[in-house]
DNA sequence: AAGCCGTGGTA
DNA sequence: TTACCAAGGCT
């Protein structure tokens, strides 16, 4: 298959508009024969999963700075990675991290094939294609949401997602160039984050827009389709924090399943329906008389807070005192963290 | 196969 | 405020 006009045009724009990256190696440095370090382009696609640019940025750096190869990581202790993934959410793909990198560090090497990377935790169909084409430049076609968008665009497709997703798998194939396969991978979700966007997309500076059947139309803009999401259910808890005279505070670990799994977390019963109290010792616990509210991906929580300073020797019913740093958290329990911090200083 | 799994930015 | 969305994967 010769690679054809369209893939040209776009090769085209993102040697001229190509978005620095931490993790990116330029077209220019490309075309100069830099590769990519496999590792990195892994680490950055993993955190790249629904996840936007600006948030990964500060912690693919950092993470590169303290584990510079994939032996390093795979060596890591997993508490320590778990504190470095806090606030960035998804934190199963923190647990899968750890374990990829152990298997490859026992394999020696990257994989250097699709279905070779795509055995590993954590890495799919997405991802396995994004790390064989950037790393590799194998002709291997990536499918995002980005993707998707441009796609379901360029070809007017109504087929609501994501019942639409193979057939835009298919469609994306037939633009997916022999050579250059990386650039072209990267220049697709940079045309979707960018230009194709889903609100107001900037047609008029797209170097596809005179291809394209939506804009052809005129529906560019109510592409793609998608199938309605259900309501979001609010959930009510009570956490308890409480710090001792050395400055730490009572904390969990939460099981390595389910929400926040793996993380730590304070005390208290799991959230539901109702708010259900059950401290984790007798104290005089205190009601900041703040509520902490949260969203996550499927529920809204309401998190009311008891707080405490205590003085004596505590057997706690559950969890340890560990001297935590804000940072460690994940985000909700962070909120509760600033809460307390507050109310115990006045 | 449809539900579960975080967070922050934007309109 | 509400709703949507972002370089998805796992079960």
């Amino acid at each position: 298959m010769r690679d054809g006009p369209k893939t040209a045009d776009l090769l085209d724009w993102y040697d001229a508009h190509a978005r620095v990256l931490p993790w990116r190696v330029s077209p220019a440095d490309r075309a100069g024969g830099i590769v990519p370090d496999p590792y990195a382009v892994w680490l950055s696609e993993i955190m790249l999963q629904q996840t936007t640019v600006a948030a990964v940025r500060d912690y693919f750096t950092r993470f590169m700075s303290i584990w510079p190869t994939v032996q390093d990581l795979a060596a890591a202790e997993d508490d320590r990675v778990m504190g470095e993934w806090a606030g960035l959410g998804y934190y199963a793909r923190a647990r899968n991290l750890l374990k990829c990198a152990r298997e490859i560090s026992a394999l020696g090497a990257f994989p250097t094939t699709r279905a070779g990377l795509q055995a590993l935790p954590g890495i799919g169909p997405y991802t396995s294609a994004a790390i064989s084409a950037i790393a590799y430049d194998l002709p291997e076609t990536v499918v995002d949401g980005n993707v998707e968008r441009v796609m379901s665009r360029m070809f007017h497709v109504e087929t609501p997602l994501p019942d639409a997703k193979s057939e835009l798998t298919a469609l994306a194939e037939t633009l997916t160039p022999q050579k250059r396969a990386g650039d072209y991978a990267q220049a697709v979700m940079d045309l979707g984050a960018t230009i194709c966007t889903p609100k107001s997309p900037a047609c008029g500076i797209c170097p596809w827009n005179s291809d394209c059947l939506a804009r052809r139309s005129g529906v560019q803009a109510e592409l793609p389709k998608k199938k309605p999401k259900a309501k979001k259910p609010t959930r009510f808890g009570v956490v308890y924090l409480a710090r001792n005279q050395a400055g730490e505070w009572l904390m969990e670990r939460r099981p390595e399943k389910g929400l926040l799994g793996g993380m730590l977390g304070w005390p208290g019963a799991e959230w539901g329906d109702v708010a259900v109290e059950q401290p984790p010792f007798s104290a005089d616990w205190q009601d900041p008389g703040v509520e902490v509210r949260h969203v996550f991906t499927h529920f809204n929580l309401h998190l009311s807070l008891r707080v405490v300073q205590t003085d004596g020797k505590i057997q706690p019913r559950q969890g340890l005192f560990l001297d935590i740093k804000r940072s460690d958290l994940p985000t909700v329990m962070r909120k509760a963290f600033d809460v307390a911090i507050s109310h115990l200083s006045h």
